[in-house]
DNA sequence: TTAAATGCAAAGAATTTGCATAACA
DNA sequence: TGTTATGCAAATTCTTTGCATTTAA
């Protein structure tokens, strides 16, 4: 258990539940201000291959890391970027479905489902009416 | 309409259904030697903002490629990498869902849904038995 | 003939790796 | 004291961009 091992679970669990790697060199160098980003990666795989930590795409851009305990999937709104936390059950039937049909026992955390957020979606009606 | 484009076009409706820009670069290569892979990127850009075409990410590793005509979403096993699809339909209820709950209208074809196949959880669990 | 598309090289973003040094057990 | 982890720089992978030149309407 190094400093920076101790400093990166600090920061994962004070933070907030979105945060990119970067993010997470930040708030640890706030502490401790030589720690790596290489450092952070090469800590967030050990904790990630431990099953304490998980990773998730919410889009283009870099991966958000979070503790594995926060058990959840992701919309996300293509538009305005908006994240909305989904809970398990919500996929429950759609595991059913993919075992089913493919054979195939979803872990639906690992990327965010695209779509159209209410308001993003006015928005665009409004502009096609204007 | 450039020959460039055409051959592009080619070779989305030629080759299979799960093409890097990588892959369609080599395919347009083979027609005509000196199309270079930023210009397959230009052009599966231009398509897509045209809507003919849609990117998909099945894992991490380079987005794939396709026709926006085949409307489907993905499995995908993060163990052996096998790809199935998955009909519209299948989305249906968590469509429904993620509306009620989030006002989502969700494109569920971006990213694959993960999980593991079968074989994968069969081959898992004879190495734990052994 | 002129605006748009191309080839090439180079940049960019996110992540990974090699290696000498430093820190833990 | 001997692994194991770290800092740093450099490499990798996928994708985008700048720019001089070519191509197509």
């Amino acid at each position: 258990m190094t400093t920076a091992r101790r400093v990166l679970l600090s920061c994962l669990l004070d933070g907030g539940s979105h945060r990119t790697a970067e993010d997470l060199a930040a708030d640890a160098q706030a502490i401790v201000p030589d720690v790596h980003l290489s450092t952070i990666y090469r800590n967030l795989e050990e904790l990630e291959h431990l099953g304490v930590v998980e990773h998730v795409h919410l889009g283009h851009g870099p991966a958000i890391y979070h503790l594995a305990t926060e058990h959840h999937g992701h919309f996300v709104c293509e538009d305005c970027g908006k994240v909305f936390e989904a809970p398990d059950e919500l996929f429950a039937g759609l595991g059913k479905l993919a075992l089913d049909r493919a054979g195939l026992t979803i872990k639906p955390h690992h990327f965010a489902v695209l779509g159209t957020c209410d308001a993003c979606a006015g928005r665009a009606a409004d502009l096609r009416d204007a």
